[in-house]
DNA sequence: TCACCTAAGTTCAGTTTCTGGACGAACCAT
DNA sequence: ATGGTTCGTCCAGAAACTGAACTTAGGTGA
């Protein structure tokens, strides 16, 4: 299988990963959620070929993730945005930072913080039921076909 | 900088990236979930090459995410589970199902529904504060360097 | 005993993708 | 006129991925 098939089976996950699941992807994201809005500064940020941050900002722009939008005329300039859809994947960055808070934090902690502004607190991020509000293990969810399956 | 130079980061999602953020490696992690335990079962349903899933497998044990333990002898016979590091994965990989139902599901709907069995309800993840329980959106949020950073 | 089957890999040639670096376009400042 | 800025494109070489065949270690049926 080719990885642009992904996109066409019947599998949430699959579609996701058809979009985002790439390393640089994923960096590039990141970098959004941190207010980087420029061509120049992600790649000058992540260090990579321009080629990669061409190819991987059309492609998050095709699928509505970006928005490009000018912010000067004379030469004309874009910037890149996170659009609504870009915005919910923040479950899924905030689920990998903490992932990695968790495992892969030095004896020093976390590189970066996250202040809920709406407490004041720091926090990390819990994945709960949206129907009885607690906490859900991976043991304790059951999965089956729903009306979109196959 | 390659990418296995990300490992090196400081920055969690780097690292983590370094370790989950490939097409395959995600779609590996997704069966796992879904019981997936065995080599030609990984194979066949990926239907990739079995190059990938041998190095993505041993990337993920080395990682400590699987376990590779045998299920019988004569001939010896391995199976790949995941261990409580892999499962502390399952947040991301809700978090991307949820994104996929949302922004990908057809007019179907979802291909795969969720039960908590704790309340017996079908849910969807939600991201919530550590601190004060709420839901937490991105705009909500504010980041800054910890203790960890560079 | 011989042919065939399974599970879990390994090997290999050919194709695709990624990389770093140079280059181009369109404008501005001095 | 020279150099700087921003956002790209182009190219050759390196790395990764692909599909298919092969290996290992044993089991099954006739």
């Amino acid at each position: 299988m080719k990885w642009e098939d992904l996109a066409d089976q019947p599998c949430s996950i699959a579609r996701s990963v058809a979009v985002i699941g790439d390393r640089w992807t994923l960096m590039i994201l990141r970098d959004a959620f941190l207010g980087v809005r420029r061509f120049e500064a992600f790649q000058t940020r992540l260090g990579i070929s321009r080629t990669i941050i061409t190819a991987r900002l059309k492609l998050l722009v095709e699928e509505g993730v970006l928005t490009k939008a000018p912010y000067q005329d004379r030469p004309v300039r874009h910037e890149y945005r996170l659009t609504e859809k870009g915005l919910d994947l923040y479950p899924v960055v905030m689920a990998i930072v903490h992932w990695g808070d968790r495992h892969y934090a030095g004896q020093a902690g976390a590189p970066l913080l996250h202040r809920h502004k709406v407490c004041g607190c720091d926090f990390t991020p819990v994945m709960t039921c949206s129907e009885c509000h607690a906490p859900v293990a991976a043991r304790e969810v059951e999965t089956r076909a729903g009306p979109g399956a196959a």
